[in-house]
Order: C-alpha cells, then structure tokens, then sequence
DNA sequence: ACCTAGGAAGATCGT
DNA sequence: CTTCCTAGGT
C-alpha cells in the first residue's frame, strides 16, 4: 500500500503530466474552455483561478465549498501546474475526504487513485509517520491507539504511581494529555502550571512517562500522529525538505476547525524548502514562488512558531493566550514579501459560524488570524447560498448575528422564501419523537423520499427515543455516525488477535484477549507475566513463551497459556503462506472466539457475528494484515447499505458538510442545547459554539426546517422540567411558525395537557381492555417504579402518553386520530403469521415471546429489552 | 477463576 | 437509566 521508498525517491524535476494520467485526462476535460469552470459564480470562479500564494476563502453554508476544492484541483491539474502527487489536501472526516475523492471523480473520470496526498490530516500523518517512524522512536508498523487503549494503558500507569484512580481518573488525564497534544506541545513543553494540576503535580511526570510507554509499545495515539510528525520535521529538517519540495499546492477544507498542532503541521510543510534545498529541488521548480527560494528562513523549525517559548503559564492559560505566544516571532521582521514568496500556494476554505470543535481543541482564531498567519493572503467570501430557502436561511443568518467575534459574512439567496421554520412544544421528549414520527409519515404521505428527511441531534442519547419509536412505527432509519464500527467490542477483540499477530509486542492487545474467550488465564497469571515481563524488558507475550517453560503457574494455567502461545506461532506462520482474510477467520475460529458468540444466547449475539463477518468482508480491500490493520483504526466506518430508503438520525456534529430537503431539530432546551456543560466550562466561548451548532443544524436544511422543544425530560433517569432553548428567542419571528405538536397535546396551545388525556385512554379502544395487555400489565412488577423496562409508564406518569401503537391518543381531535385510525385500520387487515407464546428473534432487541398479536403488530417480551412494539415483519420465528 | 449482585458514579461532540 | 467497579459467594 504505502511505498516507503516513495518519498526519498523524490524529488522528480519532471513537471510534464503523464501522459493518459489524471491531469492528461483533467486536461482533455479542460479543452471545451474549461468547461469546468464555467457556472461557478464570479467569486467561486476567482477561488479557483487564484492559484499562486495564500488564499483564504470564507464559504458560509451552502454556497459551494466542496465544489470550489474540487474545482481548483481540477484547475491546477489541466494548467499543468502539478501532478497529483504533488497536491496535498486535507480534509477532517474521512467522510469529507471520501466526498471530495468522489467529486473529483465524477469530474475527471476515475483515477483518484492518483491523488495519493488527499485524505485527513490524521491519516496523511500516519502515513509520513510510517515512512520514518525510526526516526521518532517507532517502527513501521506501529499500532495507532484508540481512546479506550489509551484510558487503559493511562490506568495502569496511574496504578504503578499508587495514584487514587477515583479522584484522579484516567479519563481526565486523558482529557489533558489530549489538550496538550492539540496544542502541539512535548511533555517537556507543558507549563508548569497546568502539569501540576493533576495528582499533585504529578501530571507532566505521566504524560511523560506515558509518551515512553507509547514508545515501548510501538504505539501512537491520535494526537501524536500530528504531534510526532511535527517533532519529525522539526528534527529532521531534510525529510522536511522532501515534503516541502514535493507538495505544490495544499489544500485545506474546514480550516476553522484545525487546532494548534495541525496549524503548525500545515505552517512548517507550506513553507518553501529552505535554502540547502533549495539549489537541490528550487531549480525544477518554477511554480513556487519567484526565483527560487534563497530568502533566509524566518522559520528555522523549532524556533520561530514553536509554542515551545509560549507565553508564561501563569499569565493566563487559556489556549487563546497560548496561541497567540507565536505571533511575535512569526511577525517580527516585518518581512512581509520574504515571507509572501517564502509561502507555497496554500488555499484554506473555512467558516467561522460553522467552527464548532473547540471542544477538541480547534482554534478559531487560526482562521480569524489567517491573513496575519500568511501575510500577503487573498481572502474571497463567498455569499451566495445555493442550498436553502428564504426562511431557512434568514433564520439562520439571524441567529448567528448574536455572536461576536466573527470575520462576518451575509448569506443571500435567489430562491423562494418557501416554508417558514417551524417550532413545536412538546410536552415530554416522548411526545417529541411520536410527534416528529408523525410528521415523517405525513411527508411520506405527500410524497417525500426518506433519505431526504434527517434528524439532528445535539448528543447522541437523544436518538434512543427516536429509534424506539421508528421501530415501533416501522420506519426504516439509519444512524449516521453512531458508536464506530471498530469501537465495537468483538471487533476490537478480533482487532486485538489480528495485533498480537502483526506486532509480538502489542502488549495492549495481548491483555485484551489472552482470556477471551475465557481460558482460565486470570488476574493472578496476567500478574505473573507483567512482572516477568518488566525484570526483563521484553513484551508479554515473550514473558509469556518463557513463564510457560517454568512451573511458576498452576499446570492447568500452564497448560492453557501454552496452547495459546502456540497457536499465536502458528497462526504466526501461516501468516507467510495464507490470504489474510482466510487468515482472520481461521483465528477467530481456532481461538473459540466464534464459538464463544455463538453459544452466546444474549440478544445481539447475531449482531455481532455479523460484525465479525463484515470485519472480514471489509480485509479484503487491503492488500496483506499489515495493510489493513494500518488502516483500520482511522479510516473504518461502516457504510450502511446508503441506498435504501431510510431517515437520517445523527448528531450535529457528524451532520456538518451534509444536507437534506427536511431536517428535524429536536431538543432545543436550555440545559440540552445550548448543553449546560458547555457553559460551566467555557462560558461565553462555550455559547457561541452553541449557537455555530444551531447554525450548522439549520443550514443543513434545503426546504424544511423544523425544531423541536420539550417541556420535560429524563436526565439521569429523573424526569426534570426543562425550559425552551434562549436560541429559540434569537430566530427572526418573521421567519418562524409556532406550531402544536402533532404527537399529542402541545405545548402551549389552551391548557395543553387536561386531566382529560386519561380519560381518552379508556375510550381509545381496544388496545388497553385487550386481555393481553392487561396480562402484560399484570406481569410487569417493575411498572411500578416507573417502568423500567420500557412502556407501561402512563400508570404513573401522566405525563407520557406512551401508547401501544404508534398512533396519538389525546383530544387533539383532527390529524392525529385519523392517522392512528388508518393505521388500526390497516393492522386489522392483515393477518400475522404469530400466535400469541410464539418464540422470536429481533435484529436488535434479540429473543423474546409474542405477548399479544394484533394485525401486523405484536407485543413481545424480550428477553432482554423488556416489552416492545412491533411490526411482524422486523421479527422472525426463534 | 468465574459469576453475580449491588452500589456508586456519571452522561456532548469525534480523529 | 446507564455503565463501571468491587466485594462476596461459588
């Protein structure tokens, strides 16, 4: 896959395009007058045609960002100014840069292949990394760490310093270590101040001694793929050369959302190669920059913009004053042309409204900073928004305009005014989702696709209600975003033989499977071999060839941990002469990890067979193991079956760079959204992200806007009365309807909830005197603590109308009894194939027992996720 | 060594 | 209401 040889071959002197290559073909595309250029709008077209120097270009929602990255390549192609290996662009989501890869597909016919330098900036990071990963302590083929590794290694160091793990948790170290690396800075480099703040001055002591774990384990966390390749280039200004000379042009999307360490990855590779290079690769290279290079390099890596020298800890620990440490030296000198040809053609697309990662470490004001960071930069707003409709986009423009601090940019837009956005009270988050269920199917009804239709959550234990009542409804969904494939814990299981295999001395993963399945290899044995292990300075597994020679272990202990190490050998050797797929299956096969899922009765047990199986699908793609495990961590997600009807359930976050004729925002309450932690933490700063994430959700809108509020909410298992989002006050009132909820009462509407909604139940039919219901009540004791199984939780709670069958009870005399009367009527009609006591299986609640039938819809027991709803056709006989 | 019950603590966002 | 961890029983 990656040709380690690649780079030091570098560079070529040849700039001729390769004849049938991708800038040929980008070229034969561009013989029509550059056809690709034409319906972009005038600043669109200027974006793309200034090629030479710093650009910044300001892109508010909507109004073609992609388009105008995609573009550019293209252009920079067909002139003939660079051959794809020599574009590097960055993107922050695989999912962005998969995007991109198909764009430029679509435009130049295929052979993205040859755009090896687009990808993310973690994984462009990890690629450079492997190619010199001797050079900062690590080999080839280490092991990129993922957060729970990263909290278990953590744990066990806290251990080993005898450090309260409860009042120190690994988690918040995690936390600091993480913003440390953000911020571009080495153990060495920590303020004093802020290392002292965690166990009693001992955090900078951990991190460092963190960092040489990492190193014994041949591992890298997500952080240090950015944080070591800056170190690599700073120590090695050579290798620095060679990526300077080789990237022509960089491209940078979101560039509102870099953080530090990224901002000085991309500072030190958009630099032209200094001087000794210079005569070497300046020569060939007549795009960068007038004359060669010969201008002293204001940027000595290491020095000039190093946070190294950051401002005194004490003055003020904000990242923000950290920051802005740099910028003496960098503006020093005031040689502002030496440092304008010094520059390659770097072109950053970004919105400041739409920077909503400050959690994570993202500096807006690297892009408020942009044009004193690349002094001499072009900087193009584009306006003109392409995506929404009038009241959409006014009320997003609106409700920005309460922050302060931003570079300022007005949407405007040719379409129609269209519908206003809507806002709807409900009474409790159940309602909210019924309602929200409601509205989908009217828009079904009147013709909309479901893949046009998203909800957008702002935290991600939102979505349970909405896929208990989609399932219940049988509305196809998928969630975008959700927990990641490879976090899954059979996949990491599997992940962790694949490990041990590749790299002998992934401790982490050998602790992680040496007794699963279980093997009779506990607490006591893993003991022994840690401390064998450390007197002789060689990896568990090592420790554990050798401890199996001894009797220091029970022989049934013994026994078992030699059959292990043996299998790992063999499995070892098969390795040279077995396809890696084959290979993956014959371990997950011969370890008894398969068995183990299978003998497991538990619910999604089939769930995670499948897993294992799509794991093993998705190997093939790569070329051998190492590949693919390379790989795995940062550039796994799973890809649902994309084109099946299905609504689009995701946070807020996952949802930037996409958009949908019809979003739902649900949860627009103080507390929620704006999220309160948010607040406590960051205050006015925290705010404004908030609002940026508001913006962010409307503007995911093409016609349809619809937001939601609930009047009382579980937290914490607690109900709590919540009040309605401040952002709320903020939208423009001639833009927004306030409409009534259509799953139930409303919120504000006269009286909302009577004593009356009880008295409807009776009345409301056949559903609550059916004798299986009342059975199911009967046998459901936990009813009276509120339900904890889920359903039957109207006895008590008189706020949730939970009913049975998807529909809406409640006086709300028009829509909804009608819609439920259709859908009674429907069930009716058909006839299921299951009989009350029958024994089923459900995709995802797992077994269970038909309780009562009813048309096409039952109520199962499940075993494990308690009562549901649901349509036969999701269940099959167990 | 394994299992279970029970308690305590805790919950964005994601490469 | 969850998940995680510990303690105690087998």
């Amino acid at each position: 896959m990656t040709e380690p040889n690649r780079v030091s071959r570098f560079p070529a002197p040849d700039h001729q395009p390769v004849a049938g290559g991708i800038a040929a073909r980008a070229r034969a595309a561009a013989s029509g007058g550059a056809r690709y250029l034409s319906g972009l709008n005038p600043e669109q077209r200027d974006a793309v045609e200034t090629l030479d120097g710093p650009v910044l270009v300001l892109a508010g929602a909507g109004t073609g960002k992609t388009r105008v990255l995609t573009t550019r390549i293209a252009h920079i192609l067909s002139m003939g100014r660079a051959r794809p290996s020599e574009i590097l662009s960055v993107t922050f989501t695989n999912k962005a840069a998969r995007e991109m890869k198909t764009r430029l597909a679509e435009m130049l016919g295929q052979a993205v292949e040859g755009m090896p330098w687009l990808g993310t900036f973690h994984s462009i990071s990890g690629r450079i990394l492997r190619s010199h990963a001797e050079l900062v302590q690590l080999k080839s083929n280490f092991t990129v760490l993922d957060t729970d590794d990263q909290i278990r290694l953590l744990k066990q160091l806290l251990q080993a310093e005898n450090i309260d793990d409860k009042r120190w948790p690994a988690r918040m170290l995690a936390g600091l270590i993480d913003g440390w690396k953000n911020r571009g800075l080495a153990p060495s480099q920590v303020p004093s101040g802020e290392a002292a703040v965690f166990a009693n001055g001992k955090g900078g002591k951990l991190y460092a001694s963190y960092q040489e774990r990492l190193k014994i384990l041949n591992a890298a966390d997500f952080g240090d793929l950015l944080l070591e390749s800056i170190r690599l280039f700073r120590e090695n200004p050579d290798v620095l050369r060679q990526y300077q000379s080789r990237f022509k042009f960089i491209l940078v999307d979101e560039y509102q959302d870099t953080n530090v360490a990224q901002y000085l990855w991309l500072r030190l590779l958009s630099q032209a190669p200094t001087p000794a290079a210079a005569t070497a690769a300046a020569a060939p290279s007549p795009l960068v920059g007038e004359g060669g290079s010969v201008e002293r390099s204001e940027t000595e890596p290491g020095e000039g913009f190093s946070p190294l020298a950051p401002a005194p800890a004490d003055r003020d620990p904000s990242p923000a004053s950290l920051r802005s440490a740099p910028s003496p030296s960098r503006g020093e000198g005031n040689d502002v042309s030496a440092a304008k040809t010094a520059l390659k053609n770097i072109c950053c697309v970004g919105d400041d409204d739409q920077s909503i990662y400050g959690w994570r470490g993202a500096e807006v004001d690297n892009i408020l900073r942009f044009e004193h960071d690349f002094p001499g930069a072009k900087v193009i707003r584009l306006e003109r928004n392409y995506r929404s409709t009038g009241h959409i986009l006014a009320a997003a423009s609106h409700l920005i305009t309460h922050n302060e601090g931003r570079l300022g940019k007005t949407l405007h837009t040719e379409d129609v005014e269209g519908e206003k956005v809507t806002v709807t009270g409900a009474w409790d988050s159940e309602e909210e989702a019924r309602g929200i269920g409601e509205e989908i199917e009217e828009l079904q009804r009147k013709g909309e696709h479901l893949n046009d239709v998203a909800i957008l959550v702002r935290a991600s234990y939102q979505m349970r209600e909405f896929e208990d009542r989609f399932v219940t409804l049988g509305l196809p969904y998928r969630v975008i975003g959700g927990p990641r494939f490879y976090e899954r814990a059979e996949i990491r299981d599997a992940l962790a033989y694949l490990r041990v295999i590749n790299s002998p001395a992934d401790d982490l993963a050998f602790e992680r499977i040496v007794n699963v399945p279980k093997r009779g290899l506990g607490d006591a044995t893993v003991q022994l071999l840690h401390d064998h292990a450390r007197k002789r300075r060689i990896p568990l597994f090592e420790a554990a060839r050798a401890v199996v020679e001894t009797d220091e272990l029970k022989p049934k202990a013994r026994g078992s941990l030699r059959g292990l190490v043996l299998q790992f050998e063999r499995w070892r050797a098969q390795r040279e002469v077995t396809p890696h797929t084959e290979l993956a299956e014959i371990v997950l096969d011969e370890s008894g990890y398969t068995e183990m899922w299978q003998k497991d009765r538990s619910a999604d047990a089939a769930g995670r067979l499948d897993n294992l199986k799509e794991l093993i699908r998705s190997m093939e793609e790569f070329e051998n193991l190492h590949g693919f495990l390379e790989h795995i961590s940062l550039v796994m997600d799973r890809e649902g079956a994309a084109d099946e009807e299905a609504v689009s359930l995701m946070t807020l976050h996952s949802a930037k760079g996409l958009e949908f004729d019809n979003v739902f925002l649900p949860g627009w309450e103080e507390g929620l959204f704006p999220s309160q932690r948010t607040l406590d933490e960051q205050g006015r700063a925290g705010l404004e992200e908030e609002r940026r994430l508001a913006h962010v959700g409307l503007t995911r809108a093409r016609r349809r806007a619809k937001i939601y509020f609930a009047t009382n909410r579980r937290i914490h298992g607690t109900w709590t009365t919540t009040i309605p989002s401040r952002f709320l006050d903020e939208l423009p009132s001639a833009s927004v309807e306030i409409t009534e909820s259509k799953g139930g009462s409303g919120w504000g509407g006269a009286g909302g909830y009577g004593p009356s909604r009880f008295d409807n139940v009776e009345s409301f039919g056949s559903s609550y005197s059916t004798p299986g219901w009342q059975r199911a009540q009967a046998r459901r004791p936990g009813a009276a603590r509120g339900g904890s199984e889920g359903g039957f939780k109207e006895e008590q709670s008189p706020f949730s109308g939970h009913d049975p069958f998807g529909g809406t009870f409640g006086r709300n005399k028009r829509g909804p009894m009608t819609i439920e009367g259709e859908l009674v009527a429907k069930s009716t009609g058909t006839t299921s194939e299951f009989a009350p006591d029958d024994r089923v299986f459900h995709q995802k609640f797992g077994y269970g027992h038909v309780i009562k039938v009813d048309g096409n819809k039952l109520t199962i027991a499940f075993d494990k996720a308690g009562e549901k709803h649901v349509v036969d056709s999701f269940v099959q006989r167990a």
